[in-house]
DNA sequence: TGTGGTATGTTGTCATGTCAACACGTTGGA
DNA sequence: TCCAACGTGTTGACATGACAACATACCACA
C-alpha cells in the first residue's frame, strides 16, 4: 500500500448541525460528482444520438474504435477501449444488423471475427464526429487548455486506479 | 456564447496512419474518460453494498441526502442532490420497504411527504460510510490534496455546465 | 365558483456496461 | 491420442438514473 493512500476522510465529510454526526459530502466527493457528471452527459449524449443518427452512446464508441482498429475482433476492442466483451459483441451485433459493420473470419481460429465498418458506418462516422465534438466542447465551456489535460490526466490516473484494483483485490 | 468556447477539436482528435483521417482519440476526450470511470467504479460500488449491506449505490445516496436533510420530500431531495425524482421516489420506497426509512405526512399540502430515516436507516448510513470513505480513498491512492480539490473543482464546472445546457437548449 | 397551469409523486421505458455463466474451439502437456 | 486449461464470443441478469407520461392536489385569476 503506498504512503500516499492516506488522504484524511475529512475531506470527504460534512458534519451534522444538530447532533455532531457526519456524513458524505456529495460537493467534496469525487465518485459523486464524476458519476453525476457521467450519467448526465452520456444520457443525454445518448438520447441525441439516438434521435439524430439511430445509435446511441455505446455504438458510437464502437465507430470510433473501428475506425483505429479496422478488423479488430470482440476481446480485442475490449482489450484496447477498456469495455466488457459482452457490451462490444453486443453493439457489434447492432452495427452489423444496421449495415453499419461486417464480419470476416479470416484467421485460422474459427471462432475469431473480423470487425470493418461499412462504407454507411464509416460515413456515419464521420456525421456523428461533428456532432461528437460540439457536444464535448459545449460541456468544455469556460475550459482552458490546461484545465482539459489536467482533467485527462486525473481521470486517467483514476482509471489506472480502477484497473489496479482488479491487481489487489 | 463564451469566448473560450473555442477549444480547437484537434485537440480532441487522432490522426489514422492510413488514410490522413481523423477519430476521436478516447485519451484524450474527458467525456469518455468520465464515462468509464463513472461506470466502472459505481457498478463496482454497487454491487460491493449489494453484497455487504443489501442496498445499492442509488439508496446510499438516499441515506446520504436524508441524514444532511431530513424532512425532505421527494421534489427537494431530487432538487438537492441533481438525481431525477422518478430515481428519487423509486429509492425511497426501497428504503422504506426495507425498513430504513419512513414517510410523514405533516405539510398542508397532502400530496407531500417528509422522509426520515429510521434507527435501522441511521445505523447502515454510519456502516456503509465507513466502508465508502474507504472506497474513494482507494479510488484516490497516489492522489495529492490539490488532486483532489482540482478534481473536484473541474467535476463541478462539468456539472455546472450540464445544468447550463438545458438553460441554453 | 370554475378553470387552466403548476406542483408532487408514481410508474413505464430505456441504454449503458458491469459481472457471470455458458458453448465451443484451441493449445499444450502427459 | 486424450484431456485440462484457456480463449473467443454470446447471452442472461442487473442497477443506475435519465426522460416521459400520468394521476391527483394546489393555486391564482377571471
Amino acid at each position: 500500500m503506498t504512503e500516499k493512500d492516506d488522504l484524511p476522510d475529512e475531506m470527504f465529510l460534512t458534519d451534522l448541525e444538530q447532533d455532531g454526526r457526519q456524513t458524505l459530502s456529495f460537493s467534496r466527493s469525487p465518485t459523486v460528482l464524476l458519476n453525476f457528471a457521467a450519467n448526465r452527459f452520456t444520457r443525454n449524449a445518448s438520447r441525441h444520438y439516438q434521435n439524430a443518427f439511430g445509435i446511441g452512446a455505446m455504438d458510437w464508441r464502437m465507430l470510433v474504435s473501428l475506425t483505429r482498429d479496422p478488423g479488430s475482433s470482440v476481446s480485442h476492442a475490449s482489450a484496447t477501449i477498456g469495455i466488457d466483451k459482452g457490451a462490444v459483441s453486443r453493439s457489434l451485433a447492432r452495427l452489423e444488423k444496421a449495415g453499419l459493420a461486417s464480419a470476416q473470419c479470416n484467421s485460422p481460429d474459427e471462432r475469431r471475427k473480423e470487425w470493418f465498418l461499412t462504407d454507411a458506418g464509416q460515413q456515419l462516422h464521420d456525421d456523428v464526429l461533428v456532432t461528437a465534438l460540439e457536444r464535448q466542447k459545449h460541456l468544455l465551456r469556460g475550459f482552458s487548455r490546461q484545465d482539459v489535460a489536467e482533467l485527462n490526466r486525473l481521470l486517467s490516473k483514476l482509471l489506472e486506479n480502477l484497473d489496479g484494483s482488479e491487481a489487489e483485490n
